[in-house]
DNA sequence: ATACACTTTTACGTAACGTCAATGTCAAAT
DNA sequence: ATTTGACATTGACGTTACGTAAAAGTGTAT
């Protein structure tokens, strides 16, 4: 019985792009090529393609798998035990990945966790974290550069106030912006508030805080599909209602253009 | 200070090329370019590039740091909850992977253990081995092309007997090829026999033989300089001569050029 | 003036295909 | 006889995170 690709394709269950690529890498070829130029494959190519489609499901590489089914000199059970050595290296290093992202996650976790706890350990407690509150606002309110890095030389151990204030800064972004865009003036006040906000937010994550690179941010947020579509998915032209808000908060507005 | 992209990679860690690939993705922009064209970094450049290395480090992609560093709306903890799943995932499939590879290395070695077995149980056994050893070789003397392919049906079932049979047919190749080729003739007995052994030694992963596949496979000796390096190791020009033996052995030296 | 270390951009290579695009072929229906 | 729809072909680009040249300019020391 003889095959096309489409059909050699139905029968082991993979894309005739597959079968076309292993033509071109030599692992599989066709038993003949007909008059039409189409591949015609017969029972030894089936019989070959089961073995391939074998290796393949042990995770090996096609090149080893082509040496396995045409080197004399290939030892196939050697070739398997080094495979497997490389699958159990593989999962070594995916188990070292996962432990670190859970680390990672425990102690961003851990930090809120302690100051929950803190919330329950009298007045003084919360008097000390209600400072710091005020004290983290008044930065803000100045944002003189130094202060603002050092604050965020912990952004990995932000508190649970920091953290909260975080999010809920994006969210008042979005909200902002969106009232702002009815205005449709990037200028307008609530535009600019909503600018100020982007530069609070940026202050959690940045190392420091300059005009330039906040402008630039704000240009990525249009040229760059995934963010324009993020603020686009809210409000269609808010991405670039964002970028002219903060060109204009930044002062870049007549100088880049 | 400022530092150029030489002296950020030294102190990163990280290749020069690496630097420049962030540049190019937007995902770490230099603070300035200076009148040659150098790309010039200053102090939050590399806190950023710790970010990113720390993340990196944590097996996320480079585009979902950039999300993580740039987008507002970015969750960073469900980001990493979802990217450990994945994680998790993939080790998943890497143990399913391993425990198939170690079945299949089970089922080779088990052929050979149970082949073991029998060797001490008795002159019944040792008699119908002897008989089935003498039948595979009846086989191999007339390659009836059936009876050829009924035996490689049970590929991966190997007895011992067959696999080291066709692992020293693999030396023996080798040998024979060397031998011949201080003669320099493709058409001598030796080079013919060499080719023969090939032949054999095909049967045993190929399902059928035909000679149209046998001289196409001498051929990708020659082509594939994987394979081509490995008979040239032994002696240079040796692919090539066992090319020449086997499409004299099949018969297609003429027709084809 | 030259050597040497450094920089730039451009561009190909990696693994195993997915996904067009432009074009040709085959069998059946009109 | 022609049209249609399913199939085939060969390109060629895209994917990830860079490695590795190549060709050409720059900076500094001798």
């Amino acid at each position: 019985m003889e095959y096309t690709v489409n059909e050699l394709s139905k029968l082991a269950g993979v894309s005739t792009r597959t079968i076309r690529y292993y033509d071109e890498i030599g692992i599989l070829k066709p038993s003949r090529i007909n008059s039409s130029g189409y591949r015609i494959y017969g029972q030894k190519e089936i019989d070959l393609l089961q073995q391939i489609l074998f290796y393949r499901e042990l995770g090996v590489s096609l090149s080893k798998i082509k040496e396995i089914i045409y080197d004399p000199s290939f030892d196939i059970d050697m070739a398997l035990t080094e495979h497997r050595k490389a699958l159990v290296e593989r999962r070594k290093q995916l188990d070292l990945l996962i432990s670190n992202v859970d680390k990672t996650l425990v102690s961003r976790k851990g930090g809120i966790k302690m100051s929950n706890k803190e919330k329950f350990q009298g007045f003084k407690q919360k008097l000390v974290e209600e400072n710091e509150k005020k004290y983290g606002q008044e930065i803000r309110e100045k944002y003189g550069e130094d202060e603002v890095s050092k604050s965020n030389e912990k952004i990995l151990g932000m508190t649970e106030e920091e953290y909260t204030r975080w999010t809920s800064l994006g969210a008042e972004i979005i909200k902002t912006l969106k009232e702002a865009f009815v205005t449709g003036d990037p200028a307008s006040d609530l535009a600019q508030k909503a600018a100020d906000l982007h530069k609070q937010w940026l202050a959690f994550t940045w190392p420091s805080y300059n005009k330039e690179a906040h402008a630039g941010l704000a240009q990525m947020y249009v040229d760059d599909e995934r963010f324009t579509k993020y603020y686009d998915k809210e409000q269609p032209g808010l991405a670039k209602f964002l970028r002219d808000a903060i060109l204009i908060y930044t002062g870049m507005d007549k100088n880049n253009n």
